[in-house]
DNA sequence: CTGAAAGCGCTTACAG
DNA sequence: CTGAAAGCGCTTACAG
């Protein structure tokens, strides 16, 4: 297998594509289209240089590939803007901005594109704005699954990838998701609450949400009554449904729940809406009910140091923009493959352990 | 302060130095000098060269820069083998192997330099070897805290930077500490091991460890003590240490404490060696006693799953080596600055949630 | 104190 | 189907 090396004037093993042009006796030019599977190379000395590739273990010089090209790849992240009601996108957002300081020297740029959680139409519009600004790669919060379809389709065509973050849309070409294992997320908030359970073992899940499709809270529902299943506790659980985020709606509803239920010890909020209903527990003197929610918001935090919370799950909200990010990079700039899916850890903050919460 | 641009062939704008040179009425060497502070500049150029770097907002093509100097960035990682007794160091390998993954694109090599954590003359020689290997960076676990520090004289005489990784020795001039905040940490697991809590309020500290220096421990007991302390939690708390990680003299401590002190019940491991207490529980049927300990560890996550270990705590065990790594590559070649410690988050691992976790 | 020129490894018109 | 040459932005001897 050693071969004889003829007698150069320079022993210095050249670098990558001057090595295998040599070897193969043809010129870098070439051995880049081969590389590159670009057309117009015989298949004669296709399978030459292949071979020699193979032999070298040659990979290339990114560094050097990327300043040749000076090409550009832009991404848009097409996620909720922050609003009150919508803090948890703070986090997601801060996570695409490090992503994009560390990838930028590579010609990556990511613009976020924000939309109004709690309005389909203006999903809509900046969905159709990406559509018209023809990005190498997309990543999108599906808040809204029928819309979510129309832009999907469209990147589908011009073969740009995307990736969902926070919320799924199953059966979609998406080159991967990035975002919470929601069953089991429910599950492990079923467990926690059992926990706090003490003697009339009664709870309340609340569902607090706007307009948006997002199924999320109907899985994470589903893992939480799987525990109680499973685990065969004698719970009485009672469900309730906010169609509005402000905090005297939450309010009256919750004041005519705990005039039938004055007995439930625990409640589950399923977002990161926990704080109103922490809010509302803490002005009305109910500080024996136990509290648990979602994710690392200012709000939630401050009702989780003064004991109002017991516990929240966090999902990394930082990390999934980082994450989504890096996917596309690895897969548009590297071309490597990516996992179809990528789920946080469910991540247990309680009162002792959130100051060193990286979110 | 608009400036009228001279009629030029190509209107196009110069990239970074050519752009700055022209500006500057010099060549781009001399750019070059000043942008690396280099001697052989006149002051007057040099001011008026700075200044067009400041308008230009300029800042240097990584790439590019990395690949004219073809210069090999060398980072020994000079940590603990792993063996049965070491399991923990698995992951943070794996997080350098991660991180060198990333940047060896950028001529960053990582070399791991492994020890035995049993053996103190073990770590002085493979520092030894490290440092007559003249990396240019340092990672350490300094498990042994004088043979450390004759190892960072050696680094701050060369100035070589050098990190601590998992453990920290206070008042070295060190690069960074990556590792957990071990105060916090103790009072996490007491307010956890307080949840479990029923009725004789006795519980049981166990320190499990052979030679290592390392005081980790004692810092996690003080934020443990701290816990019961602030919250007059009126409990026993019984401590033993066991120089020896031995099942067979695991288990003979410890059936003799269980003599005297049957109503124990919980049990606190301050390292990872709790799969071997769960274990001395598991098989002695008392499988009323709470456990509570560190680390995502095979055996470990065997007991959280039948449900001996009631929690872990965890530090993100992997994301510790790419970090420690990640600040060397920072500082040595993006040279940025590199904040003075990073705390891991103090994760809480239950059945549950276990099966999400990335260590 | 300063500059012209070659080079890092890859890419891309352009010419054949 | 193939190659010579220029260029990406920065660095480095070398010469003055």
């Amino acid at each position: 297998m050693k071969e004889v090396s003829k007698p150069d004037s320079q022993q210095k093993s050249l670098s990558g594509v001057k090595e295998i042009a040599k070897r193969a006796n043809v010129s870098i030019a070439t051995v880049d289209r081969v590389i590159h599977n670009r057309s117009g190379v015989s298949e004669k000395t296709k399978a030459r240089i292949n071979k020699i590739i193979e032999e070298l273990d040659y990979l290339p010089n990114l560094m050097a590939s990327r300043l040749a090209l000076g090409k550009v790849t832009r991404l848009a992240a097409i996620i909720p803007q922050v609003t009150e009601e919508s803090e948890f996108w703070h986090a997601p957002l801060n996570g695409l901005k490090r992503a994009e300081k560390e990838i930028r020297q590579f010609g990556v740029r990511i613009d976020p594109m924000l939309f109004d959680p709690s309005s389909r139409s203006s999903f809509s519009a900046v969905a159709k704005a990406a559509m018209e600004s023809d990005y190498d790669g997309v990543i999108l919060a599906p808040s809204f699954v029928e819309e979510s379809k129309h832009v999907l389709e469209k990147c589908q065509q011009r073969g740009i990838p995307f990736v969902f973050l926070d919320s799924n849309i199953p059966d979609q070409s998406n080159l991967t998701y990035i975002g919470p294992p929601y069953f089991q997320s429910g599950y492990v908030a079923a467990n926690l609450i059992s926990r706090l359970l003490r003697n009339s073992r009664k709870l309340l899940v609340v569902n607090i949400a706007t307009e948006s499709d997002s199924f999320n809270y109907l899985q994470i529902e589903n893992g939480f009554r799987k525990y109680f299943r499973e685990n065969s506790l004698p719970s009485e659980i009672t469900r309730i449904d906010i169609r509005d985020t402000e905090y005297e709606s939450v309010a009256r509803y919750l004041t005519y729940v705990f005039m039938f239920h004055a007995e439930i010890e625990a409640v589950f909020v399923t977002n990161s809406q926990v704080s109103t209903v922490a809010s509302f527990l803490y002005n009305s003197q109910r500080r024996h009910v136990s509290v648990i929610g979602y994710d690392y918001t200012p709000e939630n935090i401050r009702y989780l140091k003064n004991g109002t919370i017991d516990f929240l799950i966090c999902h990394q909200a930082e990390d999934q923009g980082y994450r989504a990010a890096m996917s596309l990079y690895q897969h548009l700039v590297l071309g490597q493959q990516v996992p179809k899916e990528h789920f946080m850890p469910i991540d247990i903050i309680t009162r002792e352990n959130h100051e060193y919460y990286r979110n």
